[in-house]
DNA sequence: TAGTGGTCTAGACCACCCG
DNA sequence: GGGTGGTCTAGACCACTAA
């Protein structure tokens, strides 16, 4: 023995790591439990704590630790399978599905959204910010944009709702469901999340997210789009019929 | 000026560094271009080179930068978007949709799958491997798993082509064909490259990847599970008829 | 206040690509 | 062989949490 393999790899030391420790909380952790601090971790293999860093944060992005600041690391729960399927969804709003509308930011749109809206320059936009919440967790802040010419109740009379309320964000929603809906289409990227949206969703700015982009389509447009930023580590997004899928490693 | 925002922020130096060089390369840079190397970026902020890969591992995580080694960083194309909508899809290898088979490995199935197409022990499953490209591009990998009870035809004689050949992989998957597809669903996580995807993307293993599972009913039972792993670095899922959303930060 | 993870530094060496 | 990005080290300090 010895020459099995030959000198076989190279293999990168935090590789390897994240693999021992992969194995190891299947088999010696439960869900829930803490690890050892970093510190201690790394003595104990022997490397570099930025080298044992490297092995916990893909942990981490493959949803198998969680890890926060002051606290500790643990042992992440199976990802939850949340719905995003575009068949039964109507209008955002419409029937209650986990989303709670916060408030309307009055910020503008940004350029891609802008594009994706076929906006005119310096056309007025509403925006309602809305966050998903299952088993009490928030794993999912979006915002809406809904063009001031789709919603033409609410751009004449100036301000039936004070800007900036959930009465309002209820308001440009209630408009929107008075439109025929015709069809609608989603795209999901990797993204990584602003601080506003870190916030949210109880990460850092950075951390991983998948952005969940639909757009809404009535009278031949494009009458809103909504990009919705989901947490990356503990979501698992479910098109069809089967909430029951599992996947692990 | 200067006291504009009274010490507002502590923010990370890397993620002050990452808006800088994004706002760069809207302006500055044309797809394709290459970047200074890390030394000179690094000495031209004033950081360590540390603290700048930081920056340019989130800007390629957003799919802006593009870095290969030995060669350098470049400014990286938009996201394809790739169309994984669940309806216009009938069985896998029907029809030619960019897909290619290319062998059957000989592999077992994980035991995430297994418990998907609820194996028994031991059962003996068919595993195709199938490559996605576009554009000359190999976007995903995919292993394809067919339990052998799905496809009778092929388990009892023993070898009507050479396992591991791409003849049996098509005649698994023509086998596959001749069942009623009753329907079948989707989802969508982070994941990352292990190492024979890493290589077939193009990728250094760990490499973020986003991982479509897909589980096909037939008979009243699932039939066939593929799990498809898709760079996240240059791909955007689309959904539906519209494969022209376009999304950048 | 003690302990955790997050950021940052200034080096070093390695694997890879290309001329 | 020279230049690139990838890995690794051994420190340091900071921000946050909880007792």
């Amino acid at each position: 023995m010895g020459t099995t393999q030959l000198e076989a790899a190279p293999e990168p030391k935090y590789w390897h790591l994240k693999t021992v420790i992969g194995e190891a909380l299947d088999s010696d952790f439960t869900v829930g439990e803490v690890l050892p601090n970093e510190r201690d971790l790394a003595a104990r293999f022997g490397v570099a704590r930025a080298t044992l860093r490297q092995a916990l944060e893909q942990l981490e992005l493959e949803g198998r630790l969680q890890r926060r600041r002051g606290v500790g690391t643990t042992v992440a729960p199976p990802r939850v399978g949340v719905d995003v399927s575009t068949t039964q969804h109507s209008w955002p709003g419409m029937g209650e599905d986990g989303w709670q509308s916060v408030d309307r930011a009055a910020d503008a749109a940004p350029a891609a959204v802008a594009r994706l809206l076929e906006l005119a320059p310096g056309e007025q936009v509403h925006v309602v910010r809305r966050l998903r919440v299952t088993d009490g967790q928030t794993v999912a802040a979006e915002l809406l944009y809904v063009p001031a010419g789709s919603v033409p109740a609410l751009t004449d009379a100036d301000a039936p709702d004070p800007v900036g309320t959930a009465t309002h964000a209820r308001g440009v929603l209630r408009e929107l469901g008075r439109l025929a809906l015709e069809g609608q289409d989603r795209s999901v990227e990797l993204g990584s999340a602003r601080a506003d949206d870190a916030k949210e969703l109880d990460r850092l700015p950075g951390a991983p997210v998948l952005v969940v982009t639909t757009r809404y389509l009535s009278a031949g447009r494009t009458a809103a789009v909504a990009v919705a930023t989901y947490r990356a580590d503990t979501c698992r997004l479910t098109f069809g019929d089967s909430g029951d899928l599992a996947m692990a490693s």
